[in-house]
DNA sequence: CGGGCCTTGTGAATCATTTCACAAGACCTG
DNA sequence: CAGGTCTTGTGAAATGATTCACAAGGCCCG
């Protein structure tokens, strides 16, 4: 366990990630060196917060200095767990799966999908690159036999449920769930969920209040 | 403006889109009338947050019953700005685009993808249903014509600070971001960043810290 | 080697969000 | 219509996150 001064929060941890793409283009820029304000400018947040969310893992910087690019990269791969190779499968063949699989950038991050499942007999023994789709009845031992930890899952809500629960009962602690619904999964089990209609919807509302929108509504219909 | 008691938090917001959607869900099932404690339920909250995000709005209980099902969607969609249909410009027809483009659920709540633009000669002109793909010169003429006040950027991150400036000029006002970088715009222009390597990234801190993992982050190499 | 200049790391203070707890209503039953 | 049972709406309290502010250190220059 990382020398940990108090516990992050969620927020903190997202932050880092950030600051780990910014550290790297920092480093294709040619950067040694980079202080928190410089950071934070990058990330959009501030020099406090940058330092606060380092100091939850321990002292990386140099006073009077700053950070040096490639130390805290690596620093905060570790802090991440990037520093090892996360075998992930990817249950639903279909359209967002397949942008998912042929997003280069996981594979730069580690992450590595190593099966890819489906229903669809139609679609189960096709190929995409390297991996075979399989059948849903090879879940448990294709989660088993690649040690499998995560799970990305990319198919219709009704689904989901179920699939989510075939997933952790072979071994997957942590779930990237695409689906629109609320998995009721252990609580050691972390899932992330990426709700697109959600993002537009919150869009919808900054525009309709910021914007013209002035009737509106009203609370009770007939009260008095 | 809606009766606003007080100004709602961004958690508030989503949070509201998520009891829609649970409603939707429990009008389905037949039920008229739910508690803030069903509710909560549904969505992964309390009922004291479901009871506390509503009153931002207004009162749509009734002591003792508990919420109509049918008139609190209504007035949920209402403080969302999903009482009206959104025209939304598409920027960046590949794969993630087209995931989008073909998702059925953004329509259903009023998001039209009136336009797709595309700066490869190849996919210009190209149809996907009902619309074509124009060249990136079109882009202002379109946002105007089309009254799109939403924009998705599905393109690679390096042009992607470009590209959002000029929708901005163009008339666009929100934008659903998958590009990862921060976008640098006027802070009265509405950015959601999906950042999909970043959700990898918080599921794999969380399994790498409650695994075996002991080893790890030192901070300092050689001090004394 | 001393003084000036920077920037970190971090308690304390502020600000925000969530949870608690309960009075005020609403309905139902007898 | 009074009493019992429910569930809301909401101040107040608790918890959590961010920002402030500054002492402690490190570097460089002369
Ligand atoms: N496409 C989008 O842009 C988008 C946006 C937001 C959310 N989503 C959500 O992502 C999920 C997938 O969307 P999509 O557009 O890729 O759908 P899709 O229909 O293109 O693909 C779904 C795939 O899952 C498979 N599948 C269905 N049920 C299954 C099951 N029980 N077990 C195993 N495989 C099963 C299907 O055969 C299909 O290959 C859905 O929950 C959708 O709501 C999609
Ligand atoms: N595919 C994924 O699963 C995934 C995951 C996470 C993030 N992303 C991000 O989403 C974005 C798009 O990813 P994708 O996989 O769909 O990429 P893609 O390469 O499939 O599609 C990108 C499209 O944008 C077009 N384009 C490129 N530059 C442009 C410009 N300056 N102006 C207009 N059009 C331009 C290209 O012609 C192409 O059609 C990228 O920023 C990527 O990092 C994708």
């Amino acid at each position: 366990m990382p020398r940990r001064r108090s516990k992050p929060s969620e927020s903190t941890i997202r932050r880092l990630s950030l600051y780990l793409r910014a550290l790297e283009g920092l480093g294709e820029e040619g950067e040694s060196t980079a202080s928190s304000e410089l950071l934070a400018g990058r990330v959009g947040t501030t020099a406090a917060q940058v330092r606060k969310d380092l100091s939850h893992f321990g002292s990386f910087g140099k006073r009077g200095l700053g950070y040096e690019v490639a130390p805290l990269q690596v620093h905060l791969k570790e802090i991440l767990g990037l520093h090892r190779r996360w075998p992930v499968v990817l249950v639903g063949a279909g359209r967002i799966g397949s942008a998912l699989f042929e997003y280069p950038h996981f594979g730069a991050r580690g992450f590595e999908i190593v099966a890819i499942l489906d229903r669809d007999p139609a679609k189960v023994g096709r190929r995409w690159g390297e991996v075979e789709i399989s059948p849903m009845d090879e879940l448990e031992s294709v989660v088993h036999d690649r040690k499998a930890e995560l799970a990305i899952l990319t198919i219709p809500w009704d689904g989901a449920q179920d699939v989510a629960e075939a997933l952790v009962a072979a071994g997957v602690r942590g779930i990237l769930n695409f689906a629109p619904l609320q998995l009721r999964l252990p609580p050691e089990i972390e899932v992330n969920d990426v709700n697109l209609a959600l993002e537009m919807e919150a869009l919808s509302f900054a525009l309709h209040l910021g914007g013209s929108q002035v009737d509106g509504v009203d609370a009770r219909s007939g009260e008095g």
